[in-house]
DNA sequence: AATGAATGAGGATTCATTCAT
DNA sequence: CATGAATGAATCCTCATTCAT
């Protein structure tokens, strides 16, 4: 236990985390429209009003809140990626369990489940995903991928329909967990469909095992 | 076009699926709660009150949507895997297409968008869903695999883990497509995804193959 | 049994009566306001539509329910009092028996209660009943006592405060049953309400049996 | 008055009673059905919403406005009539009067006229008036009634009809004067109707006077 | 800065009334 | 005459946002 820090005392530049935190929270369990800025000031330990000096509408806390889930995760896959030079099939069984990792440390299920439920009424929302975290995790692992189909390690094929068949199955599962597992849904282990999806895949692309 | 349709004529029987046709595109565009009724019912070509000669509520509506889109698409999927006592690359080849098919002919990915969006304030949608697509298809994959396994054709491993691996792909381009598309990335084909992606898991997933 | 009456050759004469019967039960369970129109016409054995065809309105409907109740029973009061040349006493053993008789044979409490609780949506009725039924009965009570008080067989006193003394306890009763016994109370005597209360009223309004 | 009260003031203390005090005018009027939120609202000098925030829904003021006109004035019926050691005439005419000034004093006439026209609508509302209000009352009575017998002060018969005949004249003057007064009927003096109802009735109640 | 009472625009739902058949 | 599908005005209720304290 901390030393019993005063509510009041609460530094005010932590106010928009705590906020963001909270209606992820919130936003995650109701959607965007069903979400009440009520139930996300009080989750946040503070008032209605005092939600409103940091933002000023629920639409910008929406935005923050899936704004503020890009950064950090978008980098560390890109920094594993980079980081090897490592042969590729090395790179994917060590990239998708770091994935899963990352997936269920994080709550990127919940912010995915909001972007793709709100595109349609956050469509700028749905751009900045795309264009910063999609495109550029899909456009890092093409790149990796052609790289390794010219030095032969991977068979060809469109590089991004590989990509697709990488990380395709994870997202099912991390979908699958948001979605059916509170309704009673087998519970979904991550991390093993990460280590069996990776050697099926790679049964495949790596063209070298066969040949072998 | 006919010549000069009357305002209205007596076609009750045909309002329930006007209603529904009219209520998946702005569920679909909207979610839930951002979908007015007054727009469903104006889609539908009808009034407000009308509407609701038809459907009690607007959740009703939404239930009545969702499920039906549940019925028409799970046999089909059943009857190709069941139909098929060829072996399993060939069913793979064969399904994958297929799939796409259905999901590029009717509007399985819009609804599946619902679902996954809605799934905290629709549990019970959430659980038909799971119990009556989702799980009888991963089931009908997953023993299709294990009739394989015995056979010696396709690798060992958690069945629904290679269940995951083979349909994954398809849904995040499904997914992909209703959620990024609209905003400017690149068109999907699904098509296209299907008949690489069954190369590409197939190629691990068949021993024989490999062995050869 | 009738022989076998088609529903659809039931006289067209009829109807309004038969409107106005189905009507009366509507409104003295829901109320003016909580009334519908289509729960009357199912009632009365028509549809919607051809309830309008005899009535141009909902309040018309409610109009006509209230002034039927108005005429057939003022009318009985009326006789029982003119015809009796009787001795005060006599008149009023007759009077209150008579008045539940019709009281409990007609629906004359839930008309009452109709009246007293949409008196302010609806003064004009309120202003007919009390015109054509409330004014004229307590005036023929009234004008009865007066003459018993010129006889010397009823103590002096405002005449109308006498008529409140002799009815108002059958009236009491009869709210008391449309209105409590429903939830639970016990149920109402009437005939044994007013035969006792004759007894005990007359012993105060005549003065001959004091005296004597 | 005071000088130029502020929009607003904190006063959520006092809201609760305004709105009931509003409302009990605007059900009078209206009904049930007929009253509009809004009205209310604007009567207690608050907005629709403001309302909200201290009554979840219509009903429930329409509850806490029929169960408020309980509590206070049975009490005071009970402590007239327990307190009285009097002869039985004596408490009558004693009595009689105190309800005609609590009648007129409080809107007990009013809400009265609520419980009657929306019974049906609202037993639960009619159980707790009969249980805790007339039920009560009509006991008191009738239990000083008996107690008057067995002293012999009072005629024979079946006490709760002797208590109809002691009260039913002022609730008919009460009721008369909600319904008809407004549309143009006379004046009801409720006290004038007390004073010579009482001593109507006790002439018939009373054996002393007569046997003397 | 913080609060929470107050506001009112917005949307679901009802139901009297209309009218094409 | 009879029907009942269709309409839309009316009203309850919610909740994001404001603002006096």
């Amino acid at each position: 236990m901390m030393a019993e820090e005063p509510r009041w005392r609460r530094r005010k530049e932590d106010r928009p985390g705590d906020i963001c935190a909270a209606a992820l929270q919130v936003f995650a369990e109701k959607g965007f429209a069903g979400a009440r800025i009520e139930e996300i000031a009080r989750r946040a330990g503070l008032s209605k009003g005092t939600l409103y000096l940091y933002f000023p509408t629920k639409e910008a806390v929406f935005r923050a809140v899936v704004r503020d889930a890009v950064a950090p995760n978008i980098e560390v896959i890109r920094q594993t990626v980079l980081a090897s030079d490592q042969p590729f099939d090395e790179l994917v069984r060590m990239l998708l369990p770091r994935v899963a990792e990352i997936i269920t440390a994080v709550p990127l299920g919940a912010v995915l489940k909001m972007v793709v439920g709100e595109s349609r009424n956050f469509p700028e929302l749905a751009k900045v995903w795309h264009d910063d975290v999609v495109l550029k995790a899909v456009t890092i692992l093409s790149d990796a991928i052609e790289n390794a189909q010219d030095r032969g390690e991977v068979r060809p094929g469109d590089s991004r329909i590989h990509a697709f068949s990488l990380v395709g199955p994870m997202l099912l599962g991390v979908l699958w967990r948001e979605t059916f597992t509170p309704v009673g849904a087998a519970e979904i282990d991550l991390p093993a469909i990460a280590r069996q999806h990776a050697e099926t895949v790679l049964g495949g692309l790596s063209i070298a095992e066969k040949a072998g």
